[in-house]
DNA sequence: ATCCCGAGGG
DNA sequence: CCCTCTGGAT
């Protein structure tokens, strides 16, 4: 059973509240339109170089309409440095014609609504969800995420989706925004992909990870 | 070389 | 399950 579990989380959730009392949303944005175009091209792009972008960007185009209108090749030369540019106009055109034309240019608030946007899945809805509408829907599971949680023992699961369930079935619903937040902020310090910093990791008693592979 | 708050398609 | 799409930072 998880109850032993549930309470390790818990544990591991109220320690990194202590390490990191700021973790939040990092991507720039002003209202739930902008947070869904800079959550588009935050795919496989760090949230500094997402956020070089979007003043530019949100200066030229204000409004779904702007977005859904916009000149592809324009578009695709301003976010041409977050990588995967071609995709990433199609979808924020695609995404903001949608709302546009199909609700009212507002952005969408329920997860059935979001994931039927061209270029929404998943993680990108429960960005929004979580830090624009207060919604806990779900959580985002993103490099970060997935990567501590299995160190941690939180999961075994690969597949995003399953990580997700695990983790849900586990930690308080309240807490499922906030919790994503904290482990990327530990990710990006700390637990990272290659060189895990264990000896500055506020929960190493409780991670499967520090335990077998004592640094140094 | 490796990594970054992915989504869609085969 | 796999693959592709892309560029910049380290």
């Amino acid at each position: 059973m998880s109850g032993g579990l549930k309470k390790r989380a818990v544990e591991i959730l109220r320690r990194l509240k202590q390490r990191f009392p700021d973790a939040r949303c990092t991507l720039d944005h002003r209202n739930p339109l902008q947070l869904l175009v800079a959550t588009i091209l935050s795919a496989q792009c760090t949230d500094e170089r997402v956020n070089k972008i979007t003043p530019a960007l949100f200066g030229r185009y204000r409004s779904a309409e702007d977005f859904a209108q916009a000149d592809l090749h324009e578009l695709e030369q301003m976010i041409r440095s977050a990588g995967f540019y071609r995709n990433k106009a199609k979808n924020i055109r695609a995404a903001c014609s949608v709302v546009a034309n199909h609700y009212g240019g507002r952005v969408p608030d329920t997860m059935e609504e979001l994931l039927s946007l061209p270029g929404v899945g998943r993680k990108t809805a429960n960005v929004i969800l979580g830090n624009c509408f207060g919604k806990n829907e779900g959580i985002v599971v993103d490099t970060h995420v997935a990567r501590i949680s299995r160190r941690m023992g939180l999961t075994r699961a690969n597949v995003p989706e399953k990580i997700e369930r695990d983790l849900m079935a586990i930690l308080p619903r309240e807490e499922w925004t906030l919790f994503s937040h904290l482990l990327i902020a530990l990710g990006r310090s700390i637990c990272k992909a290659n060189r895990p910093d264990c000896p500055s990791c506020p929960v190493p008693d409780l991670c499967d990870y520090a335990r077998k592979e004592p640094v140094d």
